[in-house]
DNA sequence: TTAGGGTTAG
């Protein structure tokens, strides 16, 4: 009886304190040595986030029944105590205690949550030893676990191998291909509906993420009906993750309706806006949400301020970034880290003010990166400047000697200066080192249909009409003035053979059949795998002045909104 | 007592 009324009194615990209440009375009443009581107790130590109190009470319990362990680890998983986590889990191996289907899920996902593969093998290991892989909370786990240690394949292997999957394996699945193959994500989650699975508000978060990987827009906009459709009200998570959507697809507008539907938000929600009105060059109004955040009582965070920051490099308001980094710190407490000193180098590079960028990075107290040397870098080659590329260019090929786009980068920089012996050089050392640069390819959408071109693509059924359209589009840009740029063809070859190479760019045929299949007055949407190249940017400027085309590009690293001759990004990416 | 969801620098 007084255990009962202890468990019930337990219930109605609405902060630690009460908890710590009723764990003295239950030692008084000698209630302790009832195991369902002590279990309870554990439990509602971890609800409530008191580990220390959990961890005590555990090490105190006389007796110890699978149910102790796995609310232990449990805690121990969730309130971040890793360590424990691992060494309460050997203690259950030492103890010859069976691991249960309770148990393992949260030691999985403790290896998940620290990206530790290794140990996560182990663990699986065990579960084959203990014949639970048919158990769905274990197997989802372990597929998670794969998935976010960017085991793709093997994820893929379990969840393939499942008997019966549930609706959360399914996403699980979904959401692991997000970040390695957004593609792949979304073709699963049409196999996920056509077996019949109803997705609930969780796997139109995955999907919506997936969508934005990918830049989908069609897939965004059927996304979105299905939501409203389906009654899904939008919360904070699933407004977010629509905002990011839409701006990541390139229609800022879009996510800045589903920003102002948002009953609630929070510090993430406005970030994400923020970041959104960055991507596309939209600087004022990211300021203006900015401070339109503080009104509302919304504190920033350090993901505030790199948005905000990064918002006002890409737009050029050089003062505005400087007087936010100057007071983040004091003002809101959120220290600077790389990212934010990335964002400032890129701020003076952009305004050719190299000097104060070196000098900020050699006076910062930070551990410098391969991206803040790359942005120094970027600088250098907008702005010509050799002794300081050659400075960048050495710590970062120190950094990420295996990367070959920071060799042509470099290479780059030394064929606009004509030095093309050095060019041939870095051509060499990039095949010595064996480096392969990675292909690039340009995805457009058209009547709901994703279209994959690569350069000198002929794989199209159209392959024809699309030469023919580029090659009458050249014609009409040089006649306008437009003169191919062969700086950026690294190949050693002829200058005809050069120009050849440029103006089948895989971006070039995506706009060549943008331009036979998307009516007059939309805009062609495109979607690059890397950077545009400076070629294709000038190409891209020309074609939407000479064939009144609105094109919007996302490439590895912002939108460009070519408009009449212009580009959102002012040159400068 | 168990599994799945949102923002960030080149």
């Amino acid at each position: 009886m007084v255990a009962q009324s202890c468990v019930r009194l337990l219930y109605t615990c609405r902060h630690v304190f009460h908890i710590r209440q009723v764990h003295a009375n239950v030692l008084i009443y000698g209630t302790f040595n009832d195991l369902v009581v002590a279990n309870k107790l554990l439990y509602f130590y971890v609800q409530h986030k008191a580990i220390d109190d959990a961890h005590h009470l555990f090490d105190e319990m006389p007796m110890r029944d699978p149910t102790t362990w796995s609310v232990m680890i449990g805690g121990f998983s969730k309130l971040g105590g890793y360590a424990n986590c691992y060494a309460t889990f050997r203690e259950i191996l030492r103890y010859g205690v069976t691991p249960d289907n309770y148990t393992l899920p949260f030691v999985i996902r403790t290896c998940r949550d620290r990206k530790d593969f290794q140990m996560g093998q182990m663990i699986h290991d065990v579960v084959l030893k203990h014949g639970l892989l048919l158990d769905h909370f274990v197997c989802a786990t372990l597929v998670d676990m794969y998935a976010k240690c960017m085991v793709i394949e093997d994820a893929r292997r379990l969840f393939d191998i499942m008997l019966s999957k549930d609706l959360v394996t399914w996403t699980v699945m979904i959401g692991g291909y997000a970040d390695c193959n957004a593609y792949e994500s979304l073709v699963l989650f049409d196999r996920m509906m056509e077996e019949g699975f109803v997705p609930d508000k969780v796997a139109m978060v995955t999907v919506v993420n997936a969508c934005a990987k990918l830049g989908a827009m069609h897939k965004a906009r059927f996304v979105n009906e299905y939501i409203c459709r389906n009654g899904f009200s939008l919360d904070v998570i699933l407004g977010t993750a629509m905002i990011d959507m839409y701006a990541k697809c390139g229609c800022v507008e879009s996510a800045r309706e589903v920003f102002d539907r948002m009953k609630e938000r929070n510090v993430i929600s406005w970030s994400a806006m923020i970041a959104a009105y960055g991507y596309h060059g939209k600087g004022k109004e990211a300021l203006d949400l900015f401070h339109m955040m503080l009104n509302s009582a919304i504190l920033p965070n350090r993901i505030t301020f790199v948005s905000l920051l990064y918002a006002c490099s890409h737009a050029g308001l050089i003062e505005d970034g400087l007087r936010f980094f100057n007071s983040m710190w004091e003002d809101y407490a959120v220290r600077p880290d790389i990212k934010h000193y990335t964002c400032v180098v890129d701020l003076f590079g952009r305004a050719g003010r190299l000097d104060e960028a070196a000098k900020l990075i050699e006076t910062m107290s930070v551990v410098k990166d391969e991206r803040l040397w790359s942005a120094l870098l970027g600088a250098c080659r907008i702005h010509g400047n050799m002794e300081l590329a050659e400075k960048a260019a050495n710590s970062l090929l120190e950094l990420q000697p295996q990367n070959p786009g920071n060799y042509v980068l470099l290479s780059n920089i030394y064929a606009k200066a004509g030095k093309w012996e050095k060019v041939a050089e870095f051509r060499d050392m990039i095949n010595q080192r064996k480096l392969k640069k990675v292909p690039g390819w340009t995805w457009i959408e058209v009547d709901n249909e994703t279209y994959q071109f690569s350069v000198g693509d002929r794989s199209h059924p159209q392959s024809n009409e699309i030469y023919e359209t580029l090659m009458s589009v050249i014609r009409k840009l040089e006649m306008a003035g437009y003169v191919p740029d062969t700086e950026f063809v690294l190949q050693d070859v002829e200058d005809e053979v050069k120009k050849e190479m440029l103006y089948t760019h895989s971006e070039k045929l995506a706009i060549a059949f943008g331009l036979i299949s998307i009516p007059q007055g939309d805009p062609i949407r495109i979607s690059k795998n890397l950077r545009v190249c400076g070629d294709c940017h000038t190409f891209s400027k020309m074609v939407s002045a000479v064939m009144r085309r609105s094109i919007i590009v996302r490439d590895a690293n912002r939108f460009h909104h070519f408009n009449e001759g212009t580009c959102s990004c002012g040159d400068y990416w």
